[in-house]
RNA sequence: GCCCACGUAGCUCAGUAGGUAGAGCACUUCCUUGGUAAGGAAGAGGUUCACCGGUUCGAUCCCGGUCGUGGGCUCCA
């Protein structure tokens, strides 16, 4: 080992005896905020600032505030956590604790599960920890004394942790007298954590893996200051306002019923008319796009979903039923109606690209515990399209979809993220085509230059997909579109097309979803748009409002009026004050209240109140109806 | 499906060493005719506290189970 190292540290290259900290290195220079420094880099790998340097190169800071610098505050409050159980409850054994977005989780093994008391304790033992500022100290060992000290203390997953590891050494934290295995780095002490909360538990499979043990995750949220963390309690508290369960049953628009059925969405009128001008909106947007509209029933033989594959690969999630002594299986896709109607004639190159949409409802059966409002139900309405096209016409169909799915978001938006899914282990079809199949995909994506992920094996059983998720007020990710290629059912139902040259040959299907299911998507929207939707989308667009009855007959004119120029207008005519009318106007989100007594009567006018807006405009109705009309057709 | 918590009037919630349940809003009626975020009064409303069992002289409250909801895990539009 050499004996000094050069180090390259805010505009200074300086030797330094090798084994120097970078403790030692910021010593040797003034730094400002040396209390928000918790961790350095040296050559762009993270260190501790106690870790011996032993090569040289660039030394930078990591501050508590960066995106490095609380991935380690909250990685270090999971230790402080962990040590915290460990003291509490000496039986239990620890497995991984990561950070993650807002804070950090552990998953602990444990002989009883952890109650909300545990958690008030475990939290203010670890605020005591915080307190007495114990260092976190490193220590290198070998993958085998590693391992004996485990299995000495009885940590076995930590045992089968490190037989996964595939190198020489590990390294151990220790803080006070818990030691975790852990890459690092780590903060210099626990007194760094400076605001933190243990928000929930939660039971979670080892490894992800359902068929193995449950363990018990406690989450945590960690700030680097105390203001931060209250910022973002509030920042929860204000999004479970907009939570579509809770306005969906402020603004009486769906409800969901013990008595029907779980997962089954009841739509009151408020609701039913939004579905209806969002269904709306896509008729005429598929309609200008190429689209025909095609309509499939509801159960479909048995048979049929032995051919298609999804008997095999998808009876769990499938409702059966017998009529007349024959099985059916009750849709959950809209994918074979389709196919049979492709296949009802010989179809010519010439015909090519098909494309088939239907507002298809379907039918699955999702297990019990992951029901969620309206975002994950068993019965829903996908906008779902079949494009049936040549290997040629692939690319560019894809493409199209891209667009049309951007297009689409735009005009609600909507922020999202786009996923690369691969072949599942459970799927049918050759290597060769589901090749083809997900280079299609990527190249169209690579095309428009779309940034995305990939997810292995996460793909449809017949073919790879492309999802484009979008968040909850809670920002929790679902999926609403996909575009998924398919070579195989095509294969399998026999589908072909007559090609210039005379031969038979089979062509390609799309499914693809833009909303995804108008149950979820409506679920996203409301709580994109808090409840007060876009004028186009308003169930109820605009309320008029009467001071006195002195005021009903103007009103009621006033309102047939609008009625007569596609305005969804209500009438408040109650005997109650305009604050009280005004308020509730409010509370239900409507964007105009339209309010006349005796002035507006006497000039003809009417007493135009915008949502958002404390000001009340005086116009005529004409004048109203225009901008009114004008800020629907610009769908603001 | 798995882990934890929860399940009281239409809604939001209170409640009790275990002794047959309460508020506000909403609803109905009456008074009030009032100009931009709640005018006043009265009344009705729970087959009695999700459901089924158990303990008990007696259970909304304790115990067990079922169903559902919420937060996660797994899975997915």
């Amino acid at each position: 080992m050499k004996s000094s190292i050069e180090i390259q540290f805010q505009d200074q290259l300086n030797s330094y005896p090798a084994g120097a900290t970078p403790n030692d290195i910021i010593d040797t220079v003034s730094v400002k905020n040396r209390s928000d420094i918790v961790a350095a880099e040296i050559n762009g790998r993270p260190v501790d600032l106690t870790t011996p340097l032993t090569e040289s190169g660039t030394l930078d800071l990591i501050v508590v505030d960066s995106a490095k610098g609380l991935d380690i505050l909250r990685h270090s409050s999971a230790h402080i956590m962990a040590q915290a159980v460990k003291e509490l409850f000496p039986e239990v054994k620890v497995t991984i604790g990561p950070s993650i977005e807002d804070g950090f989780y552990y998953d602990f093994d444990v002989f009883r599960p952890f109650t909300p008391e545990d958690l008030e304790k475990i939290e203010s033992r670890m605020k005591e920890i915080v307190k007495s500022r114990l260092p976190f100290r490193r220590k290198v060992m070998s993958r085998d004394e590693a391992i004996r000290y485990f299995e000495e203390t009885g940590e076995t997953y930590k045992v089968e942790i490190i037989g996964a590891i595939d190198a020489e050494d590990v390294t151990l934290y220790s803080q006070g007298e818990f030691t975790d295995l852990c890459r690092g780095p780590h903060i210099p002490n626990s007194g760094f954590v400076k605001a933190f909360k243990l928000m929930k538990v939660a039971g979670a499979y080892w490894r992800g893996d359902e068929r193995n043990r449950m363990l018990q995750r406690i989450y945590g949220a960690a700030f680097p200051s105390k203001e931060k963390l209250k910022k973002h309690l509030d920042l929860i508290e204000e999004a479970k306002k907009r939570d579509h369960r809770k306005l969906g049953k402020e603004l009486d628009l769906f409800s969901i019923l013990d008595e029907a059925g779980p997962g089954m969405v009841i739509w009151h009128p408020k609701g039913a008319l939004l579905r209806y001008l969002v269904e709306d909106f896509e008729r005429k947007e598929h309609l200008k796009r190429g689209y025909e509209l095609v309509v499939g029933p509801q159960i479909l033989k048995r048979e049929l979903w032995e051919k298609s594959g999804h008997f095999e690969n998808y009876r769990e999630n499938m409702y059966f039923t017998n009529v007349d002594e024959i099985d059916y299986g009750i849709k959950p896709m809209n994918c074979l109606a389709h196919m049979l109607i492709y296949k009802s004639r010989i179809r010519s190159y010439r015909d090519l690209p098909i494309r088939y949409f239907e507002l298809g409802v379907v039918h699955r059966h999702e297990k019990s515990g992951v029901l969620h409002g309206l975002l994950r139900v068993r019965q829903f309405t996908q906008d779902d399209a079949h494009i049936l096209c040549t290997p040629e016409q692939l690319n560019d169909e894809i493409l199209n979809i891209i667009n049309f799915v951007r297009d689409v978001m735009g005009i609600f938006g909507f922020e999202y993220t786009m996923e690369l899914s691969t072949r599942p282990e459970k799927s049918i079809g050759t290597d060769e085509d589901w090749d083809r199949a997900t280079n299609a995909l990527k190249k169209a994506l690579l095309d428009l230059g779309v940034e995305h992920e990939i997810n292995e094996g996460d793909g449809a059983f017949y073919g790879p997909k492309i999802d484009i998720k979008l968040k909850d007020a809670l920002s929790r990710s679902w999926q609403c579109a996909t575009i998924q290629c398919d070579f195989t059912l095509p294969e399998r139902f026999g589908l072909t097309y007559v090609d210039k040259d005379g031969e038979r040959k089979r062509p390609v299907m799309i499914h693809r979803v833009v909303l995804g299911a108008i149950e979820r998507f409506l679920g996203v929207l409301i709580e994109h748009y808090a409840g007060a939707f876009p004028l186009w989308l308003a169930p109820v667009q605009a309320v008029v409002m009467t001071i006195t009855d002195r005021h009903d007959a103007y009103a009621r004119d006033l309102k047939q009026r609008l009625d007569e120029n596609n305005v969804r207008v209500e009438l408040d005519d109650r005997n109650e004050k305009i604050g009280f009318k005004i308020r509730e106007a409010r509370n239900r989100k409507i964007p105009y209240m339209l309010v006349v007594g005796d002035k507006e009567i006497e000039e003809n006018r009417i007493g135009v109140r915008k949502r958002g807006q404390d000001n009340t405009v005086s116009m005529t109705v004409d004048e109203f109806v225009s901008q009114f009309d004008n800020e629907v057709k610009s769908r603001l």
